[in-house]
DNA sequence: GCCGTTTTCGGCCCGACTGTTTTCAGTCG
């Protein structure tokens, strides 16, 4: 029985709920929703975990009872304790408390007095006044819950942050504009922490006159709706659907501030948990030291930067990429985080088109591109033959565009280095001949077709295209695109093995639409040693900026500049690549002095 | 239910906002 880390989690998520419907111990249950989180962050599969005979309880937040029910939906598929619970609570509470506005309470009032159990049989009661007569309830509640059910429908789900981070941007720029007396304002929350999708978009700032700069996003032209407009807090709706959360502190203490309200929850949840040890209590305007039994009031100390906030608690800074709340704070504790991977570490790009496929550019302005990023290296891959859809080329088409390359290559100050982008076809096998390939200095091998496969023959095809001499780097490994296109079904941990044993480079595709390898098989294929490129898969000159959604996943996944290829030198890269597979693994190998752990014990 | 550089028992993050209330519960992040 193979059960995913999403769906363990979410059981133990629900089961928080129905505990807390039934009235048990807070306690009880927020240590399963931070076991839920924990496990929806890991980077490795818990079934495998279980079956290699790991001890679970190692896992921060998971003791012996998780643990045993982990085992036992490993076994049997079920949890019995959730099922009973199911049993003993009202048909359908847990769909109720997805409706914002409705938690717990309201969920099991509605299920017990009304007898819903539907979204349907809510907006019902709402109509016919029923929802409003319970105790508790009123009208404007009542008409709340309404505009929330009537937002689902309309908003879909979470917004991917190639969406997000630009319209965070942009509405800072403007409210910048509008309101002078603003000194600081950055997005925080899941945004600041590079998160694939984004709930909310919160903002955070500094400002001689909070007020006014609430007021001036309010006023914008995009704001839709005001939800919330406190004296700390303002909410809006933006075009889009997406909501944003505004708020404003003083200067002085903009450091507890923005390390509020950039999360995560859990990380802030562990650190308050350190914090309260050492006598400290943490809030978003800085840090209070408790009263020590001389009966006085602890004084508030205030930190303007991120930086002196963390330095207080006697822990090196730790970046939003790794707030996690899982292992970064022992990581901390021991002084042993990452130095991670940053955009300037980028010394290429190796997976750029031109308007020979499906580019929008011609290959000039995409070699410039690359200069003006301050590369050393590139490689042009354009989309091979079979993918007729994207102007693939045939084998006389790149057998020209080599010769134009290698002709642009005299006086260039960097290399360009000639590359296709291959078709791997459904039976692993790739578009052009062994002959051609050969001729190639770097090969990115994609995915493009029957990404319908089951999970087996598509494990199969990716290893067999990992086994070709001329494959240096596997394209966006999944296939997925946020919120339109599921990842293709294949055994991560078969496929990572094989790339190690073969020399072959997965690729990070930069693409916001793709951030793919996503940021937890990042993680793993860097625990397992497998050379990790982050590359653009630019379509237009423009597109090479995109490099930094990319980082950010690089990030995540706590890589070093060396666990990363296109941060070696021109010459290192060339030894990568002219050394034959499988051997050419030592080359990244050599480059890699010290293989760091990342978080895990 | 989890956890331990004071603890194997007795703690467990913290505040804003809303709506229904006359001092607070529920929800959210």
């Amino acid at each position: 029985m193979t059960v995913s880390n999403q769906e363990i989690s979410q059981l133990f998520e629900n089961l928080g709920v129905l505990l807390e419907i039934k009235g048990d111990s807070i306690f009880k249950i927020r240590a399963y929703q931070r076991a839920a989180r924990t496990i929806n962050d890991l980077s490795f599969p818990l079934s495998t975990a279980v079956d290699e005979g790991m001890d679970l309880k190692q896992i921060p937040g998971i003791g012996k009872a998780i643990s045993d029910k982990i085992r036992e939906m490993h076994t049997t598929g079920r949890v019995s304790a959730y099922d009973k619970l199911l049993e003993e609570l009202p048909q359908g509470v847990l769909s109720l408390v997805d409706i914002p506005g409705i938690g717990p309470k309201t969920a099991l009032l509605i299920g017990k007095e009304l007898g819903i159990s539907t979204i349907e049989g809510v907006e019902q009661s709402i109509g016919d006044g029923r929802l409003a007569a319970l105790p508790g309830m009123g009208q404007k509640a009542a008409a709340g819950i309404l505009r929330h059910i009537q937002a689902i429908s309309t908003k879909d789900q979470r917004t991917p942050i190639g969406r997000a981070l630009p319209l965070a941007e942009e509405i800072a720029s403007a409210l910048r504009e509008k309101c002078p007396g603003i000194v600081e304002l950055f997005p925080a929350g899941s945004l600041r922490r590079w998160e694939e999708t984004i709930g909310d978009i919160d903002l955070v700032g500094a400002a001689s006159c909070p007020e006014e700069a609430a007021q001036a996003l309010v006023s914008l032209p995009v704001v839709k709706e005001v939800l919330v407009h406190g004296g700390k807090k303002t909410s809006v709706v933006v075009e889009p659907g997406i909501q944003v959360d505004l708020r404003f502190g003083e200067t002085a203490s903009f450091g507890a501030m923005l390390q509020y309200f950039t999360g995560s929850q859990q990380h802030n949840i562990r650190l308050r948990d350190y914090a309260n040890r050492m006598g400290l209590s943490l809030n978003e305007y800085g840090i209070t030291s408790r009263d020590t039994g001389t009966g006085g009031t602890g004084v508030l100390e205030e930190f303007p930067t991120e930086e002196a906030f963390y330095a207080r608690l006697g822990l090196p800074y730790i970046t939003p990429e790794l707030r996690t709340g899982v292992w970064e704070l022992d990581a901390a504790l021991e002084d042993r985080l990452p130095n991670l991977v940053q955009s300037s570490d980028l010394k290429g790009d190796l997976h750029l088109h031109s308007e020979w496929s499906d580019g929008n550019d011609p290959i000039e302005k995409m070699v410039e591109a690359a200069i003006a990023q301050g590369y050393d290296y590139m490689a042009l891959t354009d989309h091979s033959a079979g993918l007729g859809i994207a102007n693939g080329l045939s084998p006389e088409r790149l057998e020209k565009q080599i010769a134009v390359l290698r002709s642009m290559q005299a006086g260039c100050p960097i290399a360009i280095l000639c590359g296709s982008e291959v078709d791997i076809r459904s039976d692993g096998s790739l578009d052009y001949s062994n002959e051609m390939l050969a001729q190639l200095d770097v090969v990115v091998a994609s995915v493009h077709s029957a990404m319908g496969q089951d999970s087996a023959t598509m494990t199969q095809r990716i290893i067999k295209a990992m086994g070709h001499p001329s494959v240096t780097i596997i394209g966006h490994l999944s296939t997925r695109l946020l919120g339109q296109r599921p990842p293709t079904d294949f055994d991560l941990e078969a496929v990572l093995h094989a790339a190690r044993e073969t020399g072959t480079a997965l690729e990070i595709n930069a693409s916001p639409e793709r951030l793919d390898l996503k940021d937890t098989h990042a993680y793993r294929a860097r625990e397992l040693g497998v050379p990790l490129v982050i590359n653009t898969d630019s379509h237009d000159h423009t597109h090479l900026d995109k490099k930094r959604y990319g980082v950010a996943v690089a990030r995540r996944a706590w890589c070093q500049p060396q666990d990363i290829l296109n941060t070696f030198t021109r010459e290192q890269f060339l030894e990568f690549i002219r050394t034959p597979k499988p051997d050419r693994i030592k080359v990244f190998d050599a480059a890699h002095t010290s293989l760091p752990s990342g978080g895990r014990p």
